[in-house]
DNA sequence: TCCCTTCTGTGGTCATACCAGTTATCCTAC
DNA sequence: GTAGGATAACTGGTATGACCACAGAAGGGA
């Protein structure tokens, strides 16, 4: 038995959700003009604080242009999105994404990965790759075999990590965006084929990055990312 | 003469800066517990809306750990932080980064122009790259030549449309989120050595596009960001 | 000694009130 | 009749205070 997290949604989620929906359904097209705050709040009985903060939130998700004084006006989200806008667009599908938006993801993935991987070969310590490894550990661990969600976590603390040693003090960064789309592939990853398949993965990587073997690592992230990306249909279909 | 935009800052914007000011400097280490938003109202004179607010938007940017029912923390925010840490760590520093930083941004510039190239030469079609050539010549008008900070939204505005003709769909999302950084550097960059160097560099990479020459660009683009990252300390100290 | 109850402290949320700037309108002067 | 400026209405921005739900500690009873 497995029991979700229950979450109390608040009015400015519930707000924001509704606004979402019409947005990517195209109930509302881009540039249309919202009506003003005051008169929303009316129609959907609540205080402008709901709605003011709400459509703060769609701001900062892209979705939603404020001109102060003038108006609010639905985005160009496709265009001038931000991170924030994949994560809900993402949350808006249930955690899923089309094929289009994995193939996206791992793409930009393989350029990241490249970097990550060369950089870590090359500037980590023993003592920080002697920590990656025991998420790898974990994560093939026989004892308390970890769940999907669990070994997602755990390749995502690991390929987080290995940015931490690289030297680049932006890599982190970016890639922690990344976590929630990352672990959302990772976990279908691990429904489809099994956490052995994902924990062979990893090692496999990480015995490059204990060689120091840099062109062997970013040829093997290249093969299965590349596979990855052209197999994105079959790989990931549910 | 050159005005600068005014921006009258609000209690929340100071309620932030002030405690952006004592994490970054060191006064507040990281796992700190922060006092209860209570006392902190009482200290600062202001409403609790305005400390909760600016906590969570601390929270946003990676500085702040909530723990509802428990308390703030200070967190741990180059390991855990994202995009808008970036954000405002470049906002904390006036606009200007460490080396270290242009370094690291420069190279994930790298990786992503790389990528972004070669789709973009594989699948822009005529009209886009149409299109592109107006930023491309805006940037080197005559008749009005663009400030520095003009110069450098056209040029980003040039990449990122380079982006959008690729068809990947999160490439243009991770773009936009680096606008802010990137379009710091070439303002930099314009400053040292004039707009006209600015346009030469994406007037050049256009016609690599136009050309459809991929091997051209990126061998291009890789000479000139390898260069920019050595060179780092040279081309973007003030 | 343990468990259950109660209380206190914490952040979460929201409704209200006031503020400031933009815009359109209308009035006035020419 | 037209141009210009004062004004009022409308819009989002911000701050305040009050109430809520939950975590955790303290205290009392079995």
């Amino acid at each position: 038995m497995e029991f979700e997290r229950l979450y109390a949604p608040s009015l400015k989620d519930l707000f924001v959700q509704q606004l979402q929906d019409m947005i990517l359904s195209g109930e509302l097209s881009v540039g249309t003009k919202l009506p003003p705050e005051r008169e929303l709040c009316q129609q959907m009985h609540v205080s402008r604080a709901v709605v003011n903060s709400g459509i703060a939130e769609l701001s900062r998700q892209g979705f939603v242009e404020v001109r102060p004084r003038q108006g609010n006006y639905v985005a160009d989200y496709r265009r001038n999105g931000n991170m924030d806008t994949l994560m809900a667009l993402m949350h808006y599908n249930g955690g899923l994404l089309a094929k289009d938006e994995i193939r996206s993801i791992l793409e930009v993935r393989w350029g990241l990965e490249q970097m990550a991987i060369s950089r870590a070969v090359e500037n980590a310590t023993d003592k920080e790759l002697e920590a990656l490894g025991e998420f790898v550990e974990a994560l093939g661990s026989e004892e308390n075999p970890p769940t999907p969600a669990q070994a997602a976590e755990l390749a995502f603390a690991f390929h987080h990590g290995m940015t931490l040693t690289g030297g680049n003090s932006i890599l982190p960064l970016i890639y922690s965006s990344f976590k929630v789309p990352c672990t959302a592939l990772w976990i279908r990853f691990c429904r489809k084929y099994g956490v052995a398949a994902l924990h062979a993965n990893v090692e496999k990587l990480y015995r490059f990055l204990l060689d120091r073997d840099a062109k062997g690592a970013t040829a093997w992230t290249n093969d299965y990312l590349t596979a990855a990306i052209s197999g994105a249909q079959q790989i990931y279909e549910a």
